[in-house]
DNA sequence: TTCCGTACAGAGAACGATTTCTACCGTCCG
DNA sequence: CGGACGGTAGAAATCGTTCTCTGTACGGAA
């Protein structure tokens, strides 16, 4: 009828199909399903038809008739951050493996945003929805958490938490962490157990910033375990750049503060600290330790490599997706961390009894 | 009637609106279109409706009846790449800004997921799909190539090279590259400035290979305009891994090859470079000059840091949508690169004359 | 020979939204 | 006073699949 028939730059159907194959539309799709007993002759016709025609199903129909849109929205602060590549490769890959299409979006921390998105992904009726990062803590947040994933569930997908705490007990919702708190807990007792006694924290410092809090509560765990008591002056609060491991690093040295290690709540801060060390004469590990956090790639190549806490990102994305889509399993997992040591620490230097 | 109906967890249509509002189908999608007269008294109630039954509509059904699907896919190799990041965070706030989602999909070098990923873009009838990386040169895959753009543009979707070099006059494909040959004519040209004769390149030679096509291109255009002669020796072939930079930079020094600057066709040579030239005692820059190309975050934090060449990714990616979404403009754009001067070149010494 | 099961194919009703095309009701103007 | 018109609203077709009914034909069993 139209211009577009014509010159054949509609796009085919399975009408257009069945029309050269002399079949009814409902035999190829039963040739493209192929769980239906269809003739060799007729299928092979059908077969013919279609890659001639260069025939690919319209996959809105198909959802709307009531197939799964075999999406995974994956949401996320964004896509440049460090370790953010990594988690994204486990998402895409499992969502390959499983036939999935993989949805990127980023909110930049707006929580507005991120309200947006999942409306979005309701509309798309994508199977899981993967919030990834940490989150803010605090019970108004956790109530719109809950709403969303209650509203999701309602639209037939599920809201993934990826390295958040959980919501509640009987909130719809999956969620894949990492011991957070273990990992700071750990590498702080490597430091002390090779004497540091004086460990500065660098990093944020928000009792609403999930993340922050952990790694704080596992530094000062460590500190109790070994019996050293914690100089709280030795917390300085800032964020988790690069420019405030630099910062803050210049102030601590012209403040005088006594210490021996660093301990930088990210790989990004403890990056400022090296370079401002350097530049200000002192040598790492040989005058002060440092040890980081996430083990990015740049970590083995600073000067010197970090020691730091490995966090199992691309298999914490691998998890998100597998669990999102086998509701029989546990919808709560948490992912082990461990350090990796490097050459940035060093035993402290027995006192001179000169 | 179902189960689903009772307890209200199947989700909300337009409907179901309707009915709640007591207005017909019709009334409730002229509201949410917003594009028809509807009288002030029954759009309140229609939009009381929606809020109750917190409906949101079914981007399938929407899309089946003619609209547009919204969706803009980027295909690359590999999602933890170094820049791609960048790439896709520019395509991924363009595509946001136009109001289009972004899906995420890899082929690590495959061609056959190429076509497959290509495939599953027209069944969901993606408004544009891009494709990031340096590909293959050679007359098949272009073909290929022209197939799936002539595939797409039937489809009513729109393929973009990004990166990449033009298909043909009459292919239906947007391209956005940048200065790749440029960018390296530019940085070998200042180390030739510099007074560096023998300039080794370390990086992919593969005639078939854009990118590494290109890069060596440039290095050789500097050489003739600066009337030096190039010793075939000094191109040493690779691939684009830092470990190939250490293995190379190892087999130079041991095969005593005179030179004094290296031209690592990426960064992450480079970074190999600088670390295996650290570990021989090999100063840089004050024995020899390093520079890369990429200009990734890396560059900066690799001792000391690197000279080399910024590629505008994220640029590239918003132009790629940008370009895509709109037919009308130039479909083909080159964007500009530039070095970017650190701390990894020095000239080269002056000859002793005592 | 009759009957039934099986293999195969088509007709037609969904799915949920949009969008004609119609239709109604006042009101205004001739 | 009658017809036309603007403002609203609904009925129904439509998009491309899938899937449930029906229906036919053929082969074998009774």
């Amino acid at each position: 009828m139209s211009a577009e028939d014509v010159n054949g730059r509609r796009r085919a159907t399975v009408k257009d199909v069945a029309v050269a194959a002399g079949v009814s539309p409902a035999t190829v799709s039963r040739v493209l399903a192929g769980d239906y007993p269809v003739a060799t002759g007729t299928k092979a016709r059908v077969q013919r038809a279609i890659r001639e025609l260069d025939y690919v199903a319209n996959a809105q129909a198909r959802v709307l008739k009531g197939g799964s849109s075999g999406m995974i929205a994956f949401v996320l602060d964004d896509v440049t951050g460090p370790s953010f590549a990594y988690v994204a490769k486990g998402v895409e890959q499992q969502a390959t493996e499983e036939g999935r299409l993989c949805i990127i979006c980023t909110t930049h921390g707006d929580p507005e945003r991120e309200l947006a998105v999942v409306d979005a992904m309701r509309e798309q009726h994508a199977e899981a929805v993967i919030l990834v990062g940490g989150g803010l803590v605090g019970e108004e947040y956790r109530q719109r958490m809950i709403r969303l994933a209650r509203a999701l569930d309602k639209a037939g997908s599920r809201l993934v938490l990826c390295g958040r705490p959980p919501l509640g007990e009987d909130v719809p919702a999956t969620v894949v962490e990492y011991d957070n708190e273990g990992g700071a807990f750990a590498i702080t007792s490597f430091l002390l157990s090779q004497g540091h006694r004086r460990i500065v924290y660098l990093g944020k410092v928000a009792d609403n910033h999930t993340t922050s809090r952990e790694r704080i509560a596992g530094y000062l765990r460590a500190h109790e375990l070994f019996g050293v008591e914690h100089d709280p002056a030795l917390i300085v609060p800032g964020d988790f750049t690069q420019a405030y491991g630099e910062r803050a690093t210049r102030q601590l040295l012209a403040a005088g503060t006594a210490f021996t290690a660093i301990f930088a709540a990210t790989d990004m801060v403890a990056a400022g600290v090296l370079r401002t060390l350097r530049a200000a004469g002192r040598r790492v590990p040989e005058d002060v330790s440092v040890v980081g956090y996430d083990d990015i790639p740049l970590a083995i190549h600073v000067v010197p490599a970090l020691t730091t806490v490995r966090i199992p990102t691309e298999e914490l994305g691998r998890a998100a997706v597998r669990l999102a889509l086998r509701p029989a399993e546990s919808q709560h997992v948490v992912l082990g961390t461990h350090i990796v040591v490097r050459e940035s620490v060093r035993p402290v230097a027995p006192p001179n009894r000169g």
